[in-house]
RNA sequence: CGGGGCGUAGCGCAGCCUGGUAGCGCACCGGUUUUGGGAACCGGGAGUCGGAGGUUCAAAUCCUCUCGCCCCGACCA
C-alpha cells in the first residue's frame, strides 16, 4: 500500500468528543468516524484491524468445529414475542414497522433467529451437537452509548450459538468455546482474564466473562490473588461476616436520638460516635414497580443485582421520595426497619449478627440506638445482597482479593434450554422420545476487543498495536522522496518486502521526516524502515520496533530475514 | 430517563456578558526556501454561527421553544 494514494488522515489535536484513550487515538489516526451517537464508520485502517481481528475468530472458530452463518439483521417481532423478550428487552430494542405496519426489530442478538432456524432443520439427535456463528452488526439502543467503540448503539459482534442433547454433551460446547475464547483473545495478543459472570438479560445457567484489564473498563473485576478465583463484582460472592457473640448483659432499651440534618451514614456514626459497622442503612427500591426495603450494614454498598437476582426482577431502581414517606412515613434519609408493615423487606447476611444497632427512625432528624432484631423489628429475610470490597476474602480460599477494571470483550453463556423451551426446538433422541435441546451462547465484542487492544498497548505517540492484529505489518519510511537515491531504495525495500508476503505500507508522501514519523507512531505499525540519507551512507537498513523503541541497524543483504524474525518474535507466544 | 456541560470552517477554539463588517491556530490548495522527530514566508479556498420562532432599525450575541453531541448514574459484546 502507497500511503499517499490511501484515505489516511490523522490529526494532532484531540477531537473533544473523545473521553478515552483509545477512543482518541483511532479518531486521531483516521481509524473510525462518528456518524452519530454510537454509530461509527470504519475507515480503510480501521477496518484492517477489525478484519484481521475477525480472521483470528474466524479461524478459531472453525477449529473448534464451528460453523460460520449470517443471519438477518431484520427480525419479526412474532419471534421476540414467542421467546417472552418483545416485552422484557425494553426500549433498548431498535423497533420498526414495514409499509404494512409489521413491526420489526434490529437484532441486538440472535437466540431467537438461531433458535428458530435450528427447531425447523434439526430433528434427529443424529444432527447434533452443533454449533453456528456469525460475524454481524448488532443495534441495541443503549441508553448512554459512551468511549467510542467500547459502547455503540451499532457495533460488530460475534455470536455463536451451541445445540446438544443433553447436559453433558452442552457441558463439553461450554468447555470448548471457553478453551476457544482464550485462544481467540491470546491470538489477538491481549491480556485478559476469564470470570464468572451474572447471566444478565441474555438468562441461563452459569457464564464467564472475558476481561481486558484497563482502568478505563466499565466494570470491576475481582480476582484472588493466591487461586484462580476471579468474578465481576456484580456476581462475585461474600463469605459470611464473623458471628458476633451475642452480649451477656441483657439487650439496652431502644432510645430515639435527635440527629438533626445527619443523614449519611458518616455523618450519624461520627455524631452518635459508633463505627460505620454498627449501623443499618435503609434503601428503598423498587423492583418492578413493586416497593421493597433493603437493609445493609453502614459499611457497606448494595449489590443490585443481586437484589435482581434474589426478587427475581426485571429493572431495579431506588424509590423516589414520595414513595419513601409513603412507605416509612417519615422523611428522606431517616428510613428504618422498625415499625414496616406490608412491604417486603430484605437484609444482607452482614446485619445477621448485629446488636444494639443503630438506625433510621422513620421520622425526621431522628435515629433509633439499640435496635435489635425480632424485638423491635420483625427479622427479615437474609440474602448475601452486597458488594464485595478488598478487605473481603475469597470466597474459595479465603486469601486475599483484588478489585480491578476490566473492558468485557466476550462473554460465554450456558443457556439450557431457556430459548428451545419457549421456541420449541426439539429433536428426536434414540428411543424416538420428543427432547428439549440444549443450548450455549457465546458472543465477542470485535470492535471493542479493537478498542481494548488500544487500551493496552499505546504510549504517548500513538497506538502499538500487537503484530497479529496491525493494519500493516511494517511501515517502510523514506525520509525525502526528492531524493533519488531514497526514494529509489525505499521502493526497492517495499517491493522485496511485498514479495515476502509481508503487509506492507510505505510512507511516499513529500514530506518533512518529522511529520512521517509522528504519523508513523500515532499509527502504531509493529516495524518501521527508515530509508534515509544516514542510512545510506552506512550501508545498513534500519529497523525500529514500535513497542520497544529499539533502532536495529542490519547489513543490507539481511534485513529480510531480520524483518521476517521479527515479525515472528512480536507474535504472541503461546 | 434524571443531573452537569457544549453546539461558530474538516479539527481545536475566541467572539456572546455590554447587539452594529464572522475571527485565530491546525488541516486543505498554489508558490518560494527547507528536509532524521509535527518547518518558515507569501498568496488562496472554505462558515445555513445546530434549527425554528420572537424582541430590535440591526441578532453568533438578548428571550422562548426545539434538535444534536459529550460527561456522571441504570444497560451490556
Amino acid at each position: 500500500m502507497r500511503y499517499s494514494a490511501g484515505l489516511i488522515n490523522t490529526v494532532r489535536e484531540v477531537p473533544s468528543e473523545a473521553e478515552v484513550i483509545s477512543h482518541q487515538l483511532m479518531l486521531r489516526a483516521g481509524m473510525i468516524k462518528k456518524l452519530a451517537a454510537g454509530v461509527y464508520s470504519f475507515l480503510p485502517l480501521g477496518y484492517r484491524v477489525i478484519r484481521k481481528i475477525e480472521e483470528i475468530i474466524r479461524k478459531e472458530m472453525d477449529q473448534a468445529g464451528a460453523q460460520e452463518v449470517f443471519l438477518p439483521v431484520l427480525c419479526p417481532a412474532e419471534l421476540w414475542q414467542d421467546s417472552g423478550r418483545w416485552s422484557v428487552y425494553g426500549p433498548e430494542l431498535m423497533r420498526c414497522k414495514d409499509r404494512h405496519n409489521r413491526e420489526f426489530c434490529l437484532g441486538p442478538t440472535h437466540e431467537e433467529v438461531i433458535t428458530d432456524l435450528v427447531r425447523r432443520e434439526v430433528k434427529s439427535y443424529r444432527q447434533l451437537p452443533l454449533n453456528l456463528y456469525q460475524i454481524q452488526t448488532k443495534f441495541r439502543d443503549e441508553i448512554r452509548p459512551r468511549f467510542g467503540l467500547m459502547r455503540g448503539r451499532e457495533f460488530i459482534m460475534k455470536d455463536a450459538y451451541s445445540f446438544d442433547c443433553d447436559e453433558a454433551g452442552a457441558d463439553v460446547s461450554y468447555q470448548r468455546m471457553k478453551e476457544t475464547y482464550q485462544n481467540i483473545f491470546r491470538k489477538c495478543g491481549l491480556k485478559f482474564t476469564m470470570v464468572e459472570a451474572d447471566t444478565g438479560a441474555i438468562g441461563g445457567n452459569f457464564s464467564h466473562e472475558f476481561m481486558v484489564l484497563a482502568d478505563s473498563g466499565e466494570d470491576l473485576v475481582v480476582s484472588c490473588q493466591k487461586c484462580s478465583y476471579g468474578s465481576n463484582i456484580e456476581r462475585a460472592e461474600c463469605l459470611p461476616s464473623k458471628e458476633k457473640a451475642l452480649p451477656d448483659a441483657p439487650l439496652k432499651p431502644v432510645e430515639a436520638v435527635l440527629t438533626p440534618k445527619y443523614t449519611a451514614v458518616d455523618e450519624v456514626a461520627d455524631f452518635l460516635k459508633v463505627k460505620k459497622d454498627e449501623g443499618v442503612k435503609t434503601l428503598i427500591m423498587k423492583a418492578d414497580e413493586q416497593e421493597v426495603v433493603v437493609l445493609m450494614r453502614g459499611d457497606h454498598e448494595l449489590n443490585e443485582v443481586k437484589l435482581k437476582n434474589l426478587l427475581n426482577a426485571v429493572d431495579i431502581v431506588m424509590a423516589d421520595e414520595a414513595t419513601i414517606e409513603t412507605i416509612t412515613g417519615g422523611s428522606v434519609g431517616f428510613s428504618g426497619p422498625v415499625g414496616l408493615e406490608r412491604v417486603k423487606i430484605v437484609a444482607d447476611y452482614s446485619v445477621q449478627n448485629l446488636f444494639n444497632f443503630v438506625t433510621g427512625a422513620n421520622k425526621k432528624d431522628t435515629h433509633l440506638v439499640n435496635v435489635n432484631w425480632g424485638r423491635d423489628c420483625p427479622v427479615p429475610q437474609f440474602a448475601d445482597l452486597r458488594l464485595v470490597t478488598e478487605t473481603d476474602r475469597c470466597p474459595r480460599c479465603q486469601d486475599k482479593l483484588t478489585i480491578t477494571r476490566g473492558i468485557e470483550v466476550g462473554h460465554i453463556f450456558k443457556l439450557g434450554t431457556k430459548y428451545s423451551k419457549a421456541l420449541k426446538a426439539e429433536y428426536l433422541d434414540q428411543k424416538g422420545d420428543e427432547k428439549t435441546i440444549i443450548m450455549g451462547c457465546y458472543g465477542i465484542g470485535v470492535g471493542r476487543t479493537m478498542a481494548a487492544s488500544i487500551e493496552q498497548n499505546h504510549d504517548k505517540d500513538g497506538i502499538i498495536w500487537p503484530m497479529p492484529i496491525a493494519p500493516y505489518q511494517v511501515l517502510v519510511l523514506p525520509t525525502d522522496v526528492t531524493d533519488k537515491n531514497i526514494k529509489d531504495t525505499a521502493h526497492d525495500v517495499y517491493k522485496q518486502l511485498l514479495a515476502c508476503g509481508i503487509e506492507t505500507i510505505i510512507d511516499d508522501r513529500d514530506e518533512r521526516p518529522g511529520v512521517k514519523f509522528k504519523d508513523a507512531d500515532l499509527l502504531g505499525f509493529p516495524l518501521r524502515i527508515t530509508i534515509g540519507s544516514r542510512s545510506l551512507k552506512q550501508g545498513v537498513i534500519e529497523i525500529r520496533i514500535r513497542k520497544t523503541g529499539e533502532n536495529l541497524q542490519v547489513p543490507k543483504d539481511d534485513y529480510k530475514n531480520r524483518v521476517i524474525k521479527l515479525i515472528q518474535e512480536l507474535q504472541p507466544q503461546e
